[in-house]
Order: structure tokens, then sequence, then C-alpha cells
DNA sequence: TTCGTCAAGTGACTCCAGGTCACTTGTTGA
DNA sequence: TCAACAAGTGACCTGGAGTCACTTGACGAA
């Protein structure tokens, strides 16, 4: 427990947040601090106090920003899962000529490398998340999913001509599918490795994640193409 | 509140459970019970104290059954899945001419209709199971799903002689991740439901899961033919 | 049939994390 | 300078998982 980083963003910030630039800022910071202890632990050891002691501020501060724990980490999934497209939709529009389907699926499945956090928290999503949020907060979070899948289920049939209108997104339903599958597969918790590695002959069920996923992705598209 | 269910089989016990069939009786009772449950809610809403009720048994005693909740609802997904397995085994060998891949696509997806607690309990296993169980807890699944990878992938191999070595098991591999994406997709939390109903335009995200599965399956299976 | 033994069963209790709210205090604009 | 008010606080409340000292039914030995 040295030095915290949020420390400097804390002392740059007034010691109320007044103004909307002030309070986005604290909003930031709050899930800045969730993400970390996030990604070395899982959903249940982060604990709300946690989060405000690492954050500089009291458990209470943090319900003003988060109406509850389910909230605040679909604001996190929301986050990472937007900031991930964006990634992607720009890799998917360089350079204007047709690509190959293993070429997509290459890049699709490298552009999730490092993204464990937010891979683990989709698988979140329907089971914990939408448990113990209100309508209102989950409206704007699909409506964003939507566009996004339309935007860039778009993008994809633009890169591979040999789809059909309406493959594009349903691509990316599957991709959301497998990566929720091969991330449970790829990424253990620490007592599930342990097993794995206790005994040999399970060495099958462990599996490198983004060789995987392009496998599989790959497949996929060749299934389409050949149609 | 009215006559429970669980009342015969608890009167049919003695009150104590000393043979190991009584035992077995009796964990087999507490499972029942906490599936019902969470057949009707989510894995939060089922309170250990409910599932002991309903059992008519003491919450203490579904602890000796059981050493945490996160065990009892991996003892129920083990029974689930591998009760699922054997259906699709059985199913698998009927018939002893090559089938097509849509036809294995199908069967596979109409085996898993009304399996909504399987299919969710997949979900919850490495995000919220795994976090809570010790290893000697973990291990017999891990080793009893290693087997049956090997055993269903290689009678899908037999029934789609089109296939590689090794298609089989990540045939399989491949239809966990898409089975847990799509349901995620297709069952959704209430409020999940409410929104997507009240926003007409976001019709697209409400999924038909057996449709959704089949169409995935049999582009997977054609893309692994044509190659 | 009786009864001592012991494991199965019990539920009041502890612990702990999410969430609340009456109170305190920094900020601002008059 | 200071009144007004919203941001921030943390002691407290709530409820559910898990514990354990105690009770009691089953069974075998006498």
């Amino acid at each position: 427990m040295v030095s915290n980083p949020a420390e400097k963003t804390r002392r740059a910030l007034p010691q109320r947040a007044r103004k909307d630039e002030d309070k986005e800022a604290r909003r930031r910071l709050i899930l800045d601090e969730a993400l970390a202890l996030y990604q070395s632990t899982s959903y249940a050891d982060v604990k709300m106090a946690d989060v405000a002691g690492r954050a500089l501020l009291a458990k209470g501060t943090v319900f003003l920003y988060f109406p509850t724990k389910e909230a605040l980490f679909l604001a996190l999934l929301e986050d990472l899962l937007f900031a991930w497209f964006g990634r992607l939709e720009s890799l998917l529009e360089q350079g204007d000529s047709p690509w190959t389907g293993p070429r997509l699926a290459r890049t699709v499945a490298e552009s999730l490398e490092g993204e464990e956090a937010l891979t683990r928290l989709l698988a979140l999503l329907q089971t914990v998340l939408e448990q113990n949020v209100t309508a209102e907060q989950l409206r704007p979070f699909k409506e964003r999913l939507m566009a996004a899948l339309l935007r860039g289920g778009a993008l994809v049939e633009q890169r591979l001509p040999f789809l059909k209108e309406g493959d594009g997104p349903r691509f990316l339903l599957h991709l959301h599918a497998l990566v929720m599958g091969l991330r449970q597969m790829a990424d253990l918790a620490p007592v599930a490795r342990e097993v794995l590695e206790q005994v040999p002959h399970l060495a099958l069920l462990r599996v490198d994640f983004t060789a995987e996923l392009t496998t599989a992705l790959t497949t996929l598209l060749r299934g389409m193409e050949s149609r």
C-alpha cells in the first residue's frame, strides 16, 4: 500500500465537485479504481469500500455516483466495450480493398488481446449486472450496443464482399458468444488453474484465447462464404 | 405456499440419513429444491435459507451436504450438464449412416431447448461458481468434462465423416461458447426484457435461442467441411 | 427391550458487504 | 462576508452466507 496513484488525480480536483466536468472526473476516478481492483481479483472480491478507499473517497460518495455495485460495473463494461468497438472500427477502416476472412478473423481476435477485463465483464452482464439495475440505467447501454452492432456489422460486410445483407451484425453476435465462452476456457480462476496443472491429461482443457478465437472466426466466415 | 412437493420425499425418508443411500436421497432433494428456485429467479435471488425451507430442513443441514452456495450450484450444474451430455450421446448414436452438418446442428440445438437452467449456470461457472470452491471440489467436475468432451467429440466425428481428427472436441468447445453467448442474448433478465419491449428499434437484439444456435452451428460445420 | 453412543440435524449467532441517511463542510454568488 | 445549498461523510442498518455448541434419532450391544 504505497503512494496511491489516485492521489494525484484527487489533488488536482477541488474537494467538492460542483461543476459537471469535475463530477465527470470524479466518476472516471471511481471507475478507474474499480477496474484496477477487478483486474487483479474477481467481481465478488471487489468491495465498494475498497473502491472508495483507493479513490480517497468515503463509501457514501461512491454511491452518490453509482446507485449500486452492479450499476458501477455496468458503467465500467460500457466504457471498455465501446472503447474496444471504437478501436475495432478504426482497424476495419484501414485500407479499402476487400479483405479475406482469415485476415478479418485475425484482426478481430488480436484486438481483444489484453482485454481480459472487458471479456470477463461481458460474461457477467446477463447473469449478474442486469440483476440489480433499473430499466433507465440499462436502456442507454442497449441503445449504444444496438448502434455499435449495426455500424460495426456494416463495416464487416463492406470488408468481406461475399457476406450477405445482415451477416455483419450476426457475425458480431456470434463473436460475442465465442468471446465469452473462450475466455471462460482460457482465463481460469486460480483454483481451476491449479486443478488443470495438477492433472496432466486435462491439458486439452487449457486454451489459448487468441489462437482459438482466430480459428473459430475463420471457420465461421468460411462457412458464410461457401453458402 | 401450499403443500410442498418436497414433503412426500421427505416423509419417505428417516429423520436422520445414516445410510449412504439416504444421504444421497437427501442430497438430491436439496439439489431439486435449489433447481426449482433457480428456475424461477436468479442465482443471487436463491437464498440458502429458502432452499433449506423448501426441503424441510434447517439451514445448517444444507451446509452439511454442500460446504458453500457455490459448491451447491456447481453440483447442480454438474448434474444438468452430464445428464444433457448423456441425452446428446444417445441422440448421436441413432442410425449409423453419416449425417449432414445441418442435421447435426439441428439435433444439438433442439436438445438444448428447455435447458435454460443448464445454460444459465454454464455462464456462471467461471465468473461465480469457481470463485468459492476448493480444488478438490472442482477436480472431479473437470475430469468428467474432459471425458465427456472426448467421448462426445468422437461421436460427432463419427457422424460427420468430413471432419478431421480433433474437430469433434473443438466443435463441442465452440458449441459451449455459442450456447453461453446466445443464451445471454435470448433469455433476458426482467429489466432487460422490459427495455427491449419499450424501444421498438431494439427488436434486433431479441434472439430466438434455438434458431440462432442452429444457424451458427450449421455455418461452423460448413466452414469445417469446405476446408 | 433397554440404553449408551455417536453422527445427523438444528437454529441462534457471528461476520461482513451493500446500501442509507442525518449530519458536516466546501463552494459560490449575492 | 456570509447564507444557502449541494457534495461529501461514516456510523448505522439490513440481510444473507456460513458456524458451532447443543439436541436428538438410529442402531447395535447387552
